[in-house]
DNA sequence: AACTGATTGGGAGAAGTTCCCGGCTGATCA
DNA sequence: TGATCAGCCGGGAACTTCTCCCAATCAGTT
C-alpha cells in the first residue's frame, strides 16, 4: 500500500512516517506540509492512501479531499487531525473521506486504520465514531450547526479579530447588518455574548487563515 | 542517554519515540501527555533528558522545566514544541530549558539537539535563535514582553472567555481596574482594541487552560 | 528622598451591544 | 398559485462596555 502524508510540521510528520514504515505493507511514497503539493504529488504518485492533517496552509483538508476524489478517484483519502469536532469529523466523511483518525488516539489506531483502508473499510477513531452516529449527547449545539453562507463569513472575520464596523466595510453592508447576524450565531450555537462568539470563531475558525 | 517524552497527543509522542529510538544511543524510558505525570517518571526513571511540548495539561511546560531544574538537577529539559513565540522560547529557556526544538523543524535537527544536549551545549532552531539574540527585528512589539503579574491573570481570563465583570468578580478587584489592566496591556503589546487583545490572549494563552 | 513601575480605582463621553421590530428575496410545499 | 419559511438586510431605543484622562497607594531602586 502507498502512501502520501500530509501535516504542516515537519517533525511531526517525520514521526508518522517512521510509524506507518514500521508497519507490513506500508510505503510511504511522499509527504508534504501543504495543500497544493499535496494534489501534486497525488498527482505524480497515484498512491493508493493520503493521510491528511485537515489544518494545511493554501488548501485546506476539506477541499483537498474533494479535489481528491474528484480527479483521483484511484487515491483514498483518511483524515489524521489533532481536533475532531462533529462539524470537522462530518464535512471530512462528506468530502469523501475514508477514515478519521484523531492524533488523541493511541498509535496502534494508525495499523487499525491502514489494514481497514487496505479492506475498503471506514475507520474512525473511538470517540469520533459518536460524531457520525449521533447517539452519544453532546450536549453541545456548537458542533453540530452548519451556519449559514453569509454567517459564515461573518465568523470567518471575527477569527481574523475584525470589529463590528470593520467587518461591515469589507462586506458591504451595514454594521447593524454584521450585529443581527451575530447574534443568529449565537442563537444557533448556544453561546451568550460577543465574547463566546469570538472565542468560538477563533477556535473553530483558524482552518483557512494564517498570518 | 535515557529519555523522557511528553507530549499530550499520543500519535504524535509515538512518532518522536520512533525519531528518537532510531538514532544511536538514545533510549526512550518512559513518556506521558500530561504534565504531573512527568515529573512522576522523571522521579522514578532520572532520565538524561526530557524532551516536552510546553502546552500539557496539568501543568504546563515551563512550571514543569522549572520543577524538574530545582529537585532533579540530574535532568535536563529541551523543549519541543509546535508554537514558537519569542515570549515562549525566552520564558523556556529562562526556566532552564536546555533547548527549543521546533516541530516546524526538520527531523534531522531532533539528532543535532540530542547530540548537542549529550555535549552539555544548547540547541536552538534555525528560526527560532534570533528570539534570544534579538538581532532579527521581528517588528512585533507582541512577543517580547513579559507582562506584569496581575496582567498576567487578566489576560489568562480573558483567554477563557471571561466578559469583564466576570474577572472583576474572581479577582476580588474592580471592573475599572480590569479595563485599567487590558489598557496597559494593549499598550504594552502594541494592539488596539478589546478584541485585538482577546485574540492575542486565546492565541497565546491556551498553555494551563483547556475545557 | 525622589523616582519608577505595578496596582487600584473614578468620571465623562464615545462606542458597541442587545432587544424588538419590519421588509425583501428565493425556495419549498400544500 | 398562494402560503410559508429561512436567510438576508437594516432601523430605533435602551443599555452596557470601552476609551481616555486623571489620581492614590505601595514596593523597590537609585
Amino acid at each position: 500500500m502507498r502512501l502520501v502524508l500530509a501535516d504542516p510540521q515537519p517533525l511531526v510528520r517525520a514521526g508518522i512516517r517512521r510509524l506507518c514504515e514500521a508497519l507490513a505493507g506500508a510505503e510511504v511514497v511522499g509527504e508534504t506540509g501543504d495543500g497544493q503539493q499535496l494534489l501534486e504529488q497525488v498527482a505524480r504518485q497515484s498512491p493508493d492512501l493520503v493521510l491528511l492533517e485537515l489544518q494545511l496552509p493554501s488548501l485546506n483538508g476539506i477541499d483537498a479531499i474533494q479535489q481528491i476524489r474528484r480527479h483521483y478517484p484511484a487515491t483514498a483519502a483518511m483524515v489524521l487531525s489533532a481536533r475532531s469536532e462533529s462539524s470537522q469529523v462530518r464535512a471530512a466523511l462528506k468530502a469523501g473521506a475514508v477514515g478519521y483518525l484523531s492524533k488523541q488516539g493511541e498509535a496502534v489506531e494508525l495499523e487499525l486504520a491502514l489494514k481497514a483502508a487496505a479492506r475498503q473499510q471506514i475507520y474512525l477513531s473511538p470517540g469520533i465514531a459518536h460524531s457520525v452516529v449521533g447517539q452519544r449527547k453532546s450536549a453541545r449545539a456548537e458542533d453540530s450547526v452548519t451556519l449559514p453562507r453569509r454567517q459564515q463569513q461573518v465568523l470567518s472575520l471575527i477569527a481574523r479579530g475584525k470589529s463590528t464596523k470593520e467587518i461591515a466595510n469589507l462586506m458591504g453592508i451595514s454594521a447593524k447588518t454584521v450585529e443581527t447576524h451575530r447574534a443568529r450565531m449565537m442563537d444557533a450555537l448556544g453561546l451568550y455574548g460577543t465574547n463566546a462568539l469570538m472565542r468560538y470563531a477563533i477556535r473553530t475558525g483558524l482552518e483557512g487563515a494564517e498570518g
